[in-house]
DNA sequence: CTGAAAGCGCTTACAG
DNA sequence: CTGAAAGCGCTTACAG
């Protein structure tokens, strides 16, 4: 069957070397391939290892290398209700795939306590249980960040931090594609009266999505016409944004959410009130990170490449812990409007 | 600011314990809050450690006690395309929140091969990243499952796997949770000639909730009526089903998806063809992890508690790690039914 | 060229 | 009672 031993103790090198009868030195310098150990005895301790299933341990190389073979992801408490399931199983893909070519761990590490989210990022890279980090989705008053940064441990963020020039970051513009957006309900669709519901205003996300939204509006010479609902990326935001503007009387012939799960709870509001999308009022979402593809009618929305970011934060990642110089500080990834039906682009 | 030293080069008890003026054996002892060291010294100690930023290193702990400290998910390569993005994350929550409790780490480790997928495993357990693992959605022809349970080395499958008697394992009871949604159909709805699209039939998971579903066909008096195409949990396999179904011109009043993905995928295809859901075929699916409820309509399921499952399997490996005795061999969680508008519960 | 020590950071078993 | 060595598994710098 297999030639791993099933015993449960553990293969060291020390076991492997005796089986050859070398030194645990040598030993570990035959299977690194070392022109130091002739090849004859090289091949008998890969061999002996083989037939152990000899695996070196994590933890001896870590201290002897002072190097974990391992980078994580964090994820503040807060962000995971902010950004939700899909968009960290897209980050953590990204990370796996460059990960395993490099043949390292990826932890995750998420935060129990509210206040505690860098405390938690700390601890992993102090602990050295990860050689970095990839952190994404936090907020703008989050000041510990800049400490983290100055501090100089290896972290790529994911998202748009401008206040932190120093920082390595990837991400896409936001700007330019909240404003791409909106102008193809005004171009495509004959928009004029836009409400934009946004995120949550203390991430940069959110305010440059809205940022967007009001530059396109402004050069349409609409920027009178434009409606600003604060929401929270939340489906309930989107519902209650809906409502709201549908209990008070406001009139508008478009609707750009910040991001999907918005667009779908206000697509349920509207459908509640027989308001018919994108007949009585077209909208759009942002994100694309699967639900806008199954809602009926499907949501016209911004594609963002949330696995290809992080896989670029990861190699990003991966130079800063090399030492790599002039890493870059910004990366930025295209983005694509993807149309649906809830714009009126495709049919119902 | 913060107290933690923001330099590059990590804090190690050494430094701590000569701060103090101890050795690091006391400065360990005095961390550990040990009555051999008298309480001015442990006081001294833990304030020394708290000024210079001290975290314990993971490599010195794991070697030195023979534990990582964390536990691993394994996610092999073919499973994830199997089971989907948000089952996967509703796992990593469940073992999130349980290794935070007790201060463990979480590693992921996805398989990039086909076949190596247990060498993903054997990796991780010997190479001692982590102290055991939680595996999922491993097939049935997959032989190797068996050596890795009978090594001894920590590990709880999430699923059902009767073949495998001295597993650990949690689960839900797939055949009675088939046999239910079926009878919903057929007692709620006076289904008949009921459809099953399985799910892969070298999975656990397909055979049980389709034996499930020839049972409650049975007990019914309709076995005769019962018709099996075979699927594979995928989208579009649940798409080809209906399409095949509708271009041999075959009888049914109901089809009982094996998910929700095939459900939403033979959702499309009816839609496609002008079938209204429910009024022209009422269907159900299974699992309830997201998808279901964002649909129109929204598709009647069986709840899976995927996140429940994870932290009781997580539970368990913690008291294989420990030594615990009499670890339960088998856990069923219970599932519930949810009504929606897809068999014509709730209006559409 | 090659053998074997030293040391990464930690904690416990041992010596005094 | 307390000080300091030993050793977890590894790899490289050093001694011979």
């Amino acid at each position: 069957m297999t030639k791993t031993d099933p015993s449960r103790a553990s293969v060291t090198l020390k076991d492997v070397a005796a089986l050859v009868g070398v030194t645990s030195a040598a030993a570990s310098m035959a299977l690194a391939g070392s022109s130091r150990i002739s090849q004859k005895t090289r091949e008998a301790v890969k061999k002996a290892a083989d037939d152990l299933g000899y695996v070196p341990s994590a933890a001896g190389r870590a201290l002897r290398n002072q190097r974990a073979g391992a980078i994580a992801l964090i994820v503040p408490n807060t962000s995971k209700h902010v950004f939700g399931h899909s968009y960290f199983m897209h980050v953590l893909t990204g990370m796996s795939t460059e990960a395993n070519i490099r043949d390292l761990q990826v932890v995750l590490s998420t935060t129990t306590e509210q206040a505690g989210d860098v405390a938690a990022y700390d601890r992993v890279v102090r602990s050295r249980s990860a050689d970095g980090a990839i952190v994404t989705s936090a907020a703008v008053t989050d000041s510990n960040l800049e400490d983290l940064v100055a501090s100089g441990l290896p972290v790529v963020l994911i998202g748009n931090f401008p206040y932190l020039p120093r920082a390595v970051t990837v991400g896409i513009d936001d700007v330019a594609a909240g404003r791409e957006i909106t102008e193809h309900l005004l171009a495509q669709h004959g928009c004029t009266r836009l409400v934009h519901v946004t995120g949550p205003l203390d991430h940069q996300t959110g305010i440059d999505r809205r940022d967007g939204f009001l530059a396109a509006m402004d050069e349409a010479g609409l920027g009178d016409q434009a409606v600003i609902v604060e929401g929270d990326f939340s489906e309930e935001a989107g519902r209650a944004a809906v409502e709201t503007l549908l209990d008070e009387g406001a009139v508008f012939d478009g609707i750009v959410f910040a991001n999907d799960d918005m667009a779908f709870g206000g697509l349920e509001a509207l459908t509640a009130r027989d308001i018919p999308v994108p007949g009585g009022v077209p909208i759009v979402g942002f994100d694309d990170f699967g639900l806008s593809r199954v809602t009926t009618p499907g949501i016209t929305t911004m594609h963002t490449p949330a696995e290809e970011m992080a896989a670029l934060a990861s190699q990003r990642l991966f130079d800063l812990i090399e030492g790599v110089e002039n890493v870059p500080a910004r990366s930025e990834l295209p983005v694509r409007l993807v149309a649906r039906a809830s714009c009126g682009c495709l049919p119902g």
